[in-house]
DNA sequence: CAGTACAACTTGACAGTGTCAAGTACAACG
DNA sequence: CGTTGTACTTGACACTGTCAAGTTGTACTG
């Protein structure tokens, strides 16, 4: 049976999955090397397939963990007073530029294989599920759930791209001289829900408060 | 000196790329190996090597070659009489989805250095200038370059969002049941463009036309 | 026409990789 | 004490990217 996470079994996993982070996160996916995810974690080599059966076991891992801090980041959301289709652009940004080791997993289905990973799956339907409550807020309940589904469908595309273009694509690298990419980036996601808010109006949705 | 491209040497090269391609379609780029790359194309493990110098320099000459089609595809879109907002979606989606080896590798700056490329990064320039300039029918002429930027990047991103979530992401996954993951796509394309001509609207932004 | 230079490869080698297979240590349970 | 199971380790294998050195053919000079 599973020793309790307290113990020191559970660290090794802990430190595995850290150390594949870290490396994640400085040289991307691609350069994820299970021996030296063993190495930094102070473990043979074979340790992590222990844990994580292969490759793409330990990438689903990082996914799951990474849709279910995305879904934290969504209900967080609730708790601001700012307008939620901007609170949204803003937290799904900073859940990536805080989670990139994570970020740069999760969507990537040709790597770590959601479909493969029930527990990963579940963990991206919690976050979609959070997600969609977020654009019920911005909606209203007056709203049909097939539009409903494709309001969220269309700010997640939204909120995806920018985040994407801002982590690994050029998007930093294109910024006009002169001026500042956290600017710019805060002008995007303004636009971004005004034109989220501007339809949501001219649909006649209200969307309710706090 | 380098040979006419009609040459049986250009070939070479041009069978190293199309058999990486082929590669990144099927299996994605982490998958992608060199030595794999040359046994498809009929040479020796070492002859991409002699092309592309390493890994990245053939994911860089596949990014290039796929911001050159991307900025086609914009140019493309001026033939067209649909809205040019929707007709950029489209022409994005579309070519993502037919050039999906290229598009996997093209805005992964993270793999294939376009910092380190030059001519990638020139290629991508070129792609980026050919948005704006779709971007500006949209505008129309009214509009400080500051905002038409901030228009082209907020276009890009919703375009690439959307993009990366249908080919890589978990969107073709969460569909309702029951309903057609075009006709998904095409609403969020609606919606997206509305979105955007509502609020070109509401700035007194004129679109000109052909 | 000999000589040289250079592009377009090939062959060989090396350290590093993912993963299968087998072994070891050790706690829990009967 | 013996069995069972977890949590690893050690060893091996085919494969990888890349450096180094060789080979072939072609073009161009003297």
């Amino acid at each position: 049976m599973v020793p309790a996470p307290s113990e020191q079994h559970g660290d090794v996993r802990r430190l595995v999955l850290d150390a594949a982070l870290a490396i994640i996160e400085s040289d991307g996916a691609e350069s994820l090397s299970m021996r030296e995810v063993a190495r930094r974690a102070g473990v043979s080599h074979q340790a992590p397939y222990h844990y994580f059966g292969d490759r793409s076991g330990i990438l689903a891992a990082i996914s799951e963990e990474g849709f279910t801090g995305l879904a934290q980041a969504f209900r967080d959301v609730h708790e601001t007073e700012m307008p939620a289709a901007k609170a949204g652009f803003i937290a799904y940004l900073n859940f990536a530029r805080e989670h990139i080791g994570h970020f740069r997993v999760m969507f990537r289905n040709d790597i770590c294989g959601v479909t493969t990973h029930a527990s990963t799956a579940i963990a991206a339907d919690c976050a979609f599920d959070e997600l969609r409550l977020m654009v019920a807020r911005i909606t209203g309940p007056s709203i049909d759930s097939e539009t409903a589904h494709t309001f969220a469908f269309t700010l997640w595309s939204h909120a995806h791209g920018l985040a994407t273009l801002v982590i690994d694509g050029p998007l930093p690298n294109k910024i006009p001289p002169g001026t500042n990419l956290e600017d710019q980036i805060h002008a995007v996601i303004d636009l971004s829900s005004q034109m989220v808010a501007l339809k949501a109006a001219e649909m006649g949705l209200v969307p309710h408060g706090h």
